[in-house]
DNA sequence: GAAAAAACTGTACCTACGGTACAGCTTCGG
DNA sequence: CCGAAGCTGTACCGTAGGTACAGTTTTTTC
């Protein structure tokens, strides 16, 4: 019996469907969806196929909540990040400069390099799903496209840059860093090219704004 | 006669065995490597399993050949677009820039977006490839950091950077924008992202160098 | 224009996987 | 101690990748 404060004490069930998408999660970006098998999961994971398709209906469903969890945990990670750098300070770029630079040391500690996004690996197989997962990936990336324009608008308010960028760019420009970043680091093998990419882009930021 | 893998130079067998590619390439990059069917690729092309079989031994020699095919066409690409661009410059610096420009219009000109690309696909799913195809992957990605990096030395020689800024990861950052340009692309279904993304890279660069 | 090589087709068969269906067992909270 | 949640076991189906290999047509070459 574990004691632990940890469990969430709510249901049993949940733990199992949580080891099952860390499976799925971690084999789907290393073989691609249709490359996992269910087959697998439940060897990982210890369970029958029948207590897969207990906790989800088909492979579909899997993809959904495996999507979900991934877009809420980035969700968490950023508001954390962010709302910590903002904390130590009050000008908006600095704040968002020093954000970029926790970013950029949290992808350096990463020993085995960062494990993939999975926004990204969804986009190159999106035939394989739902108009209801493809439109969350939108809309997740849509919210981290605000999520950041907000920012870079508090910052152009106080640094007026250059007329001719716009703003929304500036702010893909970090999720474009960051998605070609994992890849790149993927097929050089260097678990250190992600978070450098990170940093130029924060160098690309300190010359829009303040040059 | 096994034959099967290298591409008979000038005999029909070419023909077909491109088409199975073309089917293969669009396949790939909608739904992956393990959800594209060698069923549907003959299909689409009007052969039996038989036929495919004669042209590639496996699943894994059409991964191979097809990896192979689109490295040599990007090559050619890159080679054509950047010499264009250096007959109309005699400055290293401002050739590259009308080089990423003329890609940025080569790029907005896609009616239906960038296809994709299949480094960024295999790297997503290379537990499904051998040691070979990854190695391909890994070398053809360091011979594109090459080549920009040789611009920009060509470059710094005559604008000095500053010195914290390491070249190789400036020419990285190029692939890094494709790529990540790419990803941003489909996942909101904006077709000329991609193209403004290589023109920000352009002004980082103006930046770096000019400032 | 015939022989040889290339480019296929047809058939048969094997295994793995996604998926369905459903009955039964076990564990745990109220 | 009851009922729901959380599974297991069994059996079965269609599709896909892959193997094997004999036979046929098409193309190239001399």
């Amino acid at each position: 019996m574990v004691s632990g404060m940890n469990a969430p004490a709510s249901r049993k069930g949940a733990a199992t469907r949580d080891q099952i998408l860390d499976a799925a999660e971690t084999a789907v970006l290393a073989k691609g969806f249709a490359g996992t098998s269910i087959d697998e999961l439940i060897a990982v994971v210890g369970i029958t196929k029948s207590g897969f398709f207990y906790h989800f209906k088909d492979k579909g469903a899997l993809a959904k909540a495996l999507l979900e969890r991934y877009i809420a945990r980035e969700d968490a990670l950023f508001d954390d990040l962010f709302s910590r750098a903002d904390e130590l300070n009050e000008d908006p770029l600095h704040g968002f400069l020093v954000g970029l630079k926790m970013l950029s040391e949290l992808l350096a500690d990463l020993p085995t390099g960062h494990p993939g996004c999975l926004i990204a690996a969804y986009c190159y197989q999106d035939r394989l799903f739902d108009r209801e997962v493809r439109e969350l990936n939108t809309r997740a990336t849509l919210g981290w496209r605000r999520r950041f324009r907000d920012r870079l608008d508090r910052i152009a308010a106080r640094y007026p840059p250059r007329a001719d960028v716009d703003l929304d760019d500036v702010a893909d420009m970090l999720l474009v860093v960051a998605d070609g970043g994992i890849i790149l680091s993927k097929a050089v093998g260097d678990t250190s090219l992600l978070a450098r990419q990170v940093m130029l882009y924060r160098d690309y930021l300190r010359h829009l704004f303040q040059a």
